[in-house]
DNA sequence: GTCTATAAAAGGATAGAC
DNA sequence: GTCTATCCTTTTATAGAC
C-alpha cells in the first residue's frame, strides 16, 4: 500500500489534512484556496507553490484517498486467490476484498467516519472530471474482479456479470455515502448499525443480487446451479 | 402528475431550460448567473428577477426534476395494488413501480438522456443541501414502498428490508448516472444495451437482492420461503 | 520555504431607466 | 417585464521582500 504521508513537510501536511476536510464537508467547488490557507495556518501562496494551484491539490487529495483502498483491493484478492489455492473463491469473499477495504481506510484516515464517507461521495461525483490516474485504477481492479466474479459464477454472461458488478458498486456507495439521507428519511428506523453489521447486510444483498437466478445461498461445498434462470 | 410547465413565461422558460443544461453538464457550482443569463439570451437581472436568485433557480430545478417521478411512483403503486387488490404485489413488479418513472421522465424532458441522468446525478450528489421538499417527499415514497415491498417479503424484519431498499436505491442511481464510466472502465465491454434491458437486469438484481435466502425467483404463484436465512 | 501585497478577473445582487 | 450600469465581494494567481 503506498504511502501518501511520508513525503510531505509539515505545512504541505497541514494544508493537505485543512483541504480533506473542507472538501469533504462542503465540497469541491465550494472551498476557495483561502478558505483552506486560513484554516491551516497558512498564507494564500502556499496552495500554489506546494501544489502548483487549486486542481493540483483537488488531485493529490482524490488519488490519496482512492490509491491506498485499490491497492488494498488488490492485495486482498491476490491473498483470497492465493488461500484457495486454483479453486474458485466464495463470492461473499470476492465481495469482502472489494468492499471492505474503502471501510477500513477510514480507520486510517485523519477524517471522521462521516467526513470520510462524504469525501467519497464527493469524488464518486465527479464524473467525468476524476484523475486520469483514479480510472486506470478504476480499469485495473474491475478486470481482476470481473474475471474473478466470472470464475465462481461462470453461469453468468460476462456482460451481464460486467452490469451485475456495476450495481454491486452502486448499492456500496450508496450504502456508505447516504446513511445520514437513510436514517433521515426513515426516521430513524434504520437505526445506528455498526459498519460491520451493515457491511454484512450488504454483502448478502450483492451476493444474492450477483447470483440472481442461481443458487440463492452460499454455504461451503454447494453445488453451483448449473444455469441462470431468466424468467423475469 | 404535476406540470411544471405551464405557469412560466416564455423568457422564464428558457431560462429554466438553460440552467436546467448548464448544471447538468458542469453542475449547480460551475454555472453563474452570466453563463445562464448569456445562454438563454437573457440579461443578468433576470434570474434574480424571476427566481429570486441563485439559489432559487435551484431549487426549482431540483423540484421539477424531483417531483414528476415521486408523483408517477405513487401512482404506479397506487395502480398495481390496485390490480393485484388485497393480495401481494409481486416483487419485481414493485421494483418497476419505484425505477422506471425515473427512465420514462426522460422522455418528457427537453434534456438529452446523457445529460438527465447527469443532472439526477448532481441532484443526489447534494447531500445534506436538498430542498426540504424533496426530502419530504422521499419520505413519503419511501414509506409507502417498504410497506409494500413488507407485504411481499413478510419473512424480512423491518429494518432489514429498509437497507435492503436503500441498496436497491443506490443500485439504481449508479446504474443511470455512471453509464459513461462504466463502459470506460470496462473497455466498451459493458456495450450500449437499451434502456429496458439494462432496467430488466437491473429489476431481476435487486429483487434477487431483496429477497436473499428467500425463494430465488417468482414464478407467479410460488410459495414464499417461511424464513429467511442468514449464514453469513 | 514563507510571507505580504497586489493584480486581474469573475462572482451575485440591485438601483433605476425604459 | 426587461434592460444597462454599477456596486461590492470574492476568487486564483503571482511578484517580490524576507
Amino acid at each position: 500500500m503506498r504511502d501518501f504521508t511520508f513525503p510531505f513537510s509539515e505545512p504541505k501536511r497541514r494544508l493537505l489534512e485543512a483541504a480533506e476536510t473542507l472538501f469533504a464537508d462542503r465540497g469541491f467547488d465550494a472551498v476557495s484556496v483561502r478558505d483552506i490557507t486560513k484554516e491551516a495556518g497558512a498564507n494564500v501562496a502556499a496552495v500554489n507553490y506546494h501544489f502548483g494551484g487549486r486542481d493540483g491539490l483537488i488531485g493529490l487529495v482524490v488519488l490519496r484517498y482512492v490509491t491506498p483502498v485499490n491497492e488494498e483491493r488488490i492485495a486482498r484478492l491476490d491473498a483470497a486467490e492465493r488461500n484457495h489455492a486454483g479453486k474458485v473463491v466464495p463470492l461473499e469473499e470476492l465481495i469482502g476484498c472489494y468492499a471492505e477495504p474503502l471501510v477500513s481506510a477510514v480507520r486510517r484516515s485523519e477524517l471522521s467516519e462521516r467526513l470520510f464517507y462524504k469525501l467519497i461521495g464527493r469524488i464518486f461525483s465527479l464524473q467525468g472530471e476524476v484523475p486520469a490516474e483514479m480510472e486506470n485504477q478504476m480499469k485495473q481492479v474491475a478486470e481482476r474482479f470481473l474475471r474473478a466474479l466470472g470464475r465462481s459464477l461462470p453461469e453468468v454472461a460476462a456482460d451481464e456479470l460486467i452490469w451485475r458488478f456495476h450495481f454491486l458498486i452502486g448499492a456500496m456507495l450508496h450504502m456508505l455515502t447516504h446513511q445520514e439521507v437513510l436514517s433521515r428519511v426513515t426516521n430513524g428506523a434504520s437505526g445506528q448499525p455498526a459498519m460491520e453489521a451493515t457491511l454484512s447486510r450488504f454483502v448478502r444483498f450483492a451476493a444474492s443480487g450477483l447470483r440472481e437466478g442461481g443458487v440463492p445461498a452460499h454455504n461451503g461445498s454447494a453445488a453451483p446451479s448449473p444455469q441462470a434462470i431468466f424468467d423475469f
